[in-house]
RNA sequence: GGAGAGAUGGCUGAGUGGCUGAAAGCGAUCGCCUGCUAAGCGAUUGUACGCCCCAAAAGGUGUACCGGGGGUUCGAAUCCCCCUCUCUCCGCCA
């Protein structure tokens, strides 16, 4: 969420930013309502402190065996009077909050305008489309004729956007899994973790889920847990109400964690293969940093997660999203977009975003500065590194040859216990 | 699932209605002292929000916060109710 007081002091700026994300949001009338919090509070302090004031006195009567029932009844309006104010402050912060907890991250002055996403400027390419002397096909087609992607039983198991992977395609995620968390952990120096794959309502509310997109996660039924989304939510809420010492920062975290998503709104949208699961595996970057650094901090999250595709030697392009395109609580955005040659597209395979404090001021995720001693939000920042499904899908289709076989790319081999090409097995 | 015990500041840990934002100790920071180190002495050491002041920082002042929520009371860390979490024992279990 936003600061108040910035959005109190910058009500045209925040409304203007909004607007270039889409959003018509009525900032003056938290604006108002954030005046009529401070009127309500004004009073009901100057109560309390008389009220504390005169208590104190009664005491002192009540020990010199001195009336003090006078007072007594004084203070008793003044406590109902007090009740009465607090009820009505109770209910203003709540809408206020209500509405803060919607309003999206302020897009970093870096952060193109633009409506969707074809807008979004290419940052940089790396490598080449390779070339086929056959048609390339789809990775659905090329697990299913090699037996290693089982859409029918996925299917049939839970429904649809499950998939059952067998024999060396299942290695193969693993191999990926395992090949990303050691790149990251002994190249890129990222701590790995291994975090619950539920979280609950508050950690959700505290790196942005909740309460606006509810209907994207998978709830518990009859708990106050959700299946995590992304290991974004049980990661970054690690440090969730703490204080961390400035020189802790930067934190780099790694997590492996499968992903669900309700996929709610993308009915029809990428329905076959394995783009769009409702269960999928992501290696997740994760990052806390000071404010002063966590730009720098982007782009080397950003080239950690690129570094996943150089060894693949797989070519992708590294979009920044624009200001129509950025997510909830982004300030900026880069999407990795790795080629598909059997779709003949780029796809999204990883997206890294700098919070800034908009998740660190929901989740109260503060640091201690060294020299003052003031406490300060810290920023947030995540990144796929890399979506594990989806880098299948880049693997299969991109060094699927004209037999139907693939070869398996070289820093895999030793995760795949030696294989180098993964054959039909029908 | 059953029975019980707990939750207090960075940590340990006092505190059963007013003099407690909170003893004491530890830790930390600053200063003093001592050839160095260690020890010692002194001071400081929570967060949020409001208001005043201000260019800002600093400062002043008020309110709230002793797991969360509600209640009793002139007044609650302290009494009552609900919830969450932790620990111990029993049962079950990978």
């Amino acid at each position: 969420m936003l600061d108040m007081k910035f959005v109190r002091d910058n009500v045209d700026l925040v409304r203007r930013k909004m607007l270039e994300r889409g959003q018509d949001i009525d900032v003056s009338r938290f604006s108002t309502l954030d005046q009529k919090r401070r009127d309500i509070l004004r009073e009901v302090e100057a109560l309390r402190n008389e009220r504390n004031t005169v208590s104190k006195e009664i005491g002192r009567l009540k020990k010199n065996k001195e009336d003090a029932s006078l007072l007594i009844e004084r203070m008793g309006e003044v406590s109902s009077r007090i009740k009465s104010l607090d009820e009505d402050l109770k209910d203003t912060e709540t809408t206020l909050n209500e509405m803060i907890m919607i309003i999206p991250n302020v897009p970093h002055e870096s952060v193109v305008y633009g409506e969707g996403a074809d807008d979004n400027p290419v940052i940089r390419t790396w490598g080449e489309k390779p070339s086929f002397d056959f048609e390339p096909k789809p990775h659905w087609d090329i697990g299913e004729d090699l037996g290693i992607l089982d859409f029918a039983r996925g299917a049939k198991i839970t429904g649809a956007r499950f998939t059952l992977y067998w024999g060396l395609g299942a290695r193969l995620e693993r191999a990926l899994i395992n090949f990303m968390l050691d790149l990251h952990t002994m190249d890129h120096g990222y701590t790995e973790v291994l975090p619950p794959f539920m979280a609950n309502s508050h950690s959700m509310t505290g790196t942005g889920q909740l309460p606006k997109f509810e209907e994207d996660l998978f709830k518990v039924e009859g708990t106050d847990y959700y299946l995590v989304p992304t290991a974004e939510v049980p990661v970054t809420n690690i440090h969730n109400g703490e204080i961390v010492d400035e020189k802790d920062l930067p934190l780099y975290y790694v997590a492996y964690t499968p992903c669900f998503r309700a996929e709610a709104g993308s009915y029809g949208k990428d329905t076959r293969g394995l783009i769009r699961q409702h269960q999928f595996n992501k290696v997740e970057l994760v990052k806390f940093s000071k404010p002063e650094t966590s730009y720098d901090e982007l782009e080397k999250l950003t080239l950690n997660a690129e570094e996943v595709l150089k060894r693949l030697n797989i070519h992708y392009q590294t979009v920044s999203l624009c200001t129509g395109d950025l997510g909830f609580s982004s300030a900026k955005t880069y999407d990795i977009e790795a080629w598909m040659p059997g779709q003949g597209a780029y796809r999204e395979i990883s997206s890294c975003s700098n919070f800034e404090d908009f998740q660190a001021r929901r989740a109260g995720i503060r640091y201690r500065k060294e020299g003052s001693g003031k406490v300060d939000f810290a920023h947030t920042l995540n990144g796929s590194g890399l979506a594990v499904g989806r880098t299948v899908v880049a693997v299969l289709e991109n060094y699927q040859q004209k037999d139907g076989s693939v070869i398996v790319p070289d820093v895999l081999i030793p995760y795949m216990n030696g294989v180098d090409r993964i054959t039909s097995v029908k």
